[in-house]
DNA sequence: GTCATTGCAAAAAGTTTGCATGTCA
DNA sequence: TGACATGCAAACTTTTTGCAATGAC
């Protein structure tokens, strides 16, 4: 598999191995798919009942790692535990419009964020993975009604 | 104060009381100003330097109420502790750069955002209230080790 | 064979809760 | 006075770490 392969050559760039523990973690992530949000425990539990034994702390190791290879995300949203998805490379960044009131959400995109990341990255000295903007406002609807 | 009044206000509305500590969390959030980022351990140390004890288990439960009523806002960032700023609202936007490997961040300012953040906003019928980038990327250090 | 990695268990970090005591309104 | 809040300590949840054994290359 293309993923696992460049995971090999990444691991051995590092001076590090290509374990079936960290391939059966990404297996997870992969089969699950990108936009699921597993925590460590999730990707813990999924491994066990795949009968894929790998203990919690190298769970918990293994997301470290992946994400710092950038091939996971993990997620800025706290629900009590850490959770990371898949960081796949042909997803494009997209933004949302939260009404603060009844909570519709739209998604746009814009060159004009990208770029903005992209420079504050740049002058911060960080290698850019993703943006993600978050405007809260009222709909129209619920602007009206105020 | 007016933020101290409304709050003894909005508790009592809430079957709830407004005790010195209440008072001296709220505080301090307003003394150090919105954009500053405070853990529980933050607070905790920050009113023990300042001779106002207030029990951690306190700071929780307060934190909480405060975030219940809108006047903190919980920050979307994986820092290993859940933190709070003040919300207040004039706040003026501000972003966010993330290293996805270390965890370490630095804020930003951009116009570029805003006006993007205004457009969108715009043409989808949204009267704006915040907006808000979060930039993930690897950090000098954490780049230069992968 | 070497050295990174694993599993386990213990420890650390972060957060919540039960309960007796204290206190705001 | 009475309901709500606090402090303390214990419990809980989530994450990290030390170390001996294992296994990738």
């Amino acid at each position: 598999m293309a993923v696992s392969g460049g995971l090999r050559h990444d691991l051995h760039g590092r001076g590090q191995r290509l374990t079936p523990q960290r391939q059966r973690v990404l297996d997870l992530f992969e089969r699950v798919g990108a936009g699921h949000h597993l925590s460590a425990e999730d990707v813990h539990l999924q491994l066990l009942r795949a009968d894929a034994r790998v203990s919690l702390a190298t769970v918990y190791r293994t997301l470290r790692l992946l994400a710092s290879m950038a091939l996971l995300r993990e997620l800025e949203l706290p629900e009590g535990s850490r959770r990371f998805e898949l960081a796949s490379a042909e997803q494009h960044d997209h933004h949302h419009l939260v009404c603060a009131a009844c909570g519709r959400t739209e998604e746009f995109d814009s060159a004009q964020v990208l770029q903005a990341g992209a420079d504050a990255a740049a002058k911060h000295g960080f290698r850019l993975l993703s943006s993600r903007l978050t405007v809260r406002g009222l709909c129209g609807a619920c602007a009206a009604a105020v």
